[in-house]
DNA sequence: CGCTCCGTGTTGAGAGCTCAACTACTTGTT
DNA sequence: AACAAGTAGTTGAGCTCTCAACACGGAGCG
C-alpha cells in the first residue's frame, strides 16, 4: 500500500472479468505443462530454454542472456541448466573475454529432444489457444498482453519487481 | 500427437501473440505473488483459498468443494490448508453424515490476516491489470478467457486434464 | 451380509522455484 | 596500483506443487 486513501474494491463484473482471465492463463500454462511432461518429459519452462537456444545460430547463449530471453531468474536458470546437463540436453562452458561468464550450448541430444516435443507441443498450443479464439479476439489478445507486459515493465521492478536487474 | 499429419507450425505473428500473452501472464502472476509474500506472508495461492472461505456465510467449506472452487487439486489443498492450519489461519474439523469429509474453516485469525491483505492485492490488481486497460480490451479479455476456459473444460480432461475428476 | 467399486482426503517423495548469501571477475575512480 | 562498486553465475535452504500410493468410509448389488 502506498496511499492511505479508501481501497477501491473490484465490483461484480470486475471479479468476473478477473477470476476468469487467472484462472484460464493458470489452467493453460499447466494444461501445456502436463503435456510436455508426459510426452517429452520436460517441464515447460525447459522446453521455452531449448527453443531459445535452438534459435541462435551457435545454439548457445551466454547465461544471462538466455535468462533475459526466458523471463527468468540467473538461479533459476541455473538450476535448470544444470538439471538439463545432467540430461545430457545442455552443456557450459566458458566464455572468451570474460572469465565470469558462462555459455550455455544445445547439445545434439538436446536437439533432437527438442525436435521430438515440439510438434505435440506446438499443436496443442494451437488447438486450445488459436482455435479456440476469432481473428479479432486473437489481435485484442495480442494487444492486450503487450499492454499488460508495458505496464509491468513501467511500474513493476520498482515495488515487487525481481531483485535482479532493477 | 494424435494424428499423423504434419505439424502445423506457428507463424510469426502467432508466435509473437503467443508468447506475448504467455509472458505477461506469467510475469502478472509472479508479480502478484510477491506482493503478497512480501506483504502479507503469503502465497496468492493461499490468499485465494482464504477468499474462497471467507465469501461463505459460514466462512467454511468442505475440501473437495473448496478444491473446485481454487482450481486445486485435492493433494494441493491439503498441503495448503495444513500450512495454513500451522499459522492458525483456518482449523479443520470433521463433518457430519460423512465421516470421510473433512471442513475447512477461516479462524479469526485467519479472517484478520485476510482483511489485512486485501487492500494491498486489490490495488496492485487494480493497477497492473485494470488501469492498464480500456473498457473495450477490459470486454474483450473476458471474452477471450471465457472462451479459452470453455476450450480446456472441453477437451482438458480427456487427454492431459488433472488425474482427478475426469 | 459380504463383496466390489467409488469418492474423499492425506501422505511422502521428488521436482522446480525463490530468496539470500556467496565466490569470482570486471570496471571505474582516484 | 589499489580500492570500491558493479556484474555473472552458483549454491543451499526452505517452500510449494505434482504425482502416485494409500487409508478409510459410502453406495450398490449379489
Amino acid at each position: 500500500m502506498t496511499d492511505h486513501s479508501e481501497t477501491r474494491w473490484l465490483d461484480d463484473r470486475e471479479q468476473q472479468i478477473w477470476r476468469t482471465f487467472m484462472s484460464a492463463s493458470i489452467e493453460l500454462q499447466a494444461h501445456l505443462d502436463r503435456q510436455l511432461r508426459v510426452d517429452a518429459g520436460m517441464p515447460v519452462a525447459y522446453y521455452e530454454i531449448l527453443v531459445m537456444l535452438s534459435e541462435t545460430p551457435e545454439r548457445a547463449l551466454r547465461m544471462s542472456r538466455l535468462a533475459e530471453l526466458c523471463n527468468s531468474s540467473r538461479s533459476r536458470l541455473s538450476h535448470a541448466v544444470a538439471a538439463m546437463e545432467k540430461s545430457g540436453w545442455v552443456s557450459r562452458c566458458a566464455i572468451e573475454g570474460d572469465r565470469r561468464g558462462a555459455v550455455a550450448r544445445l547439445t545434439d541430444a538436446g536437439y533432437e529432444a527438442l525436435r521430438q516435443a515440439a510438434p505435440g507441443h506446438v499443436t496443442e498450443v494451437r488447438e486450445t489457444l488459436f482455435e479456440a479464439l476469432t481473428e479479432e479476439q486473437l489481435r485484442a489478445l495480442g494487444e492486450i498482453a503487450a499492454a499488460l507486459k508495458a505496464r509491468l515493465k513501467e511500474r513493476g521492478c520498482s515495488r515487487y519487481g525481481r531483485g535482479e536487474n532493477c
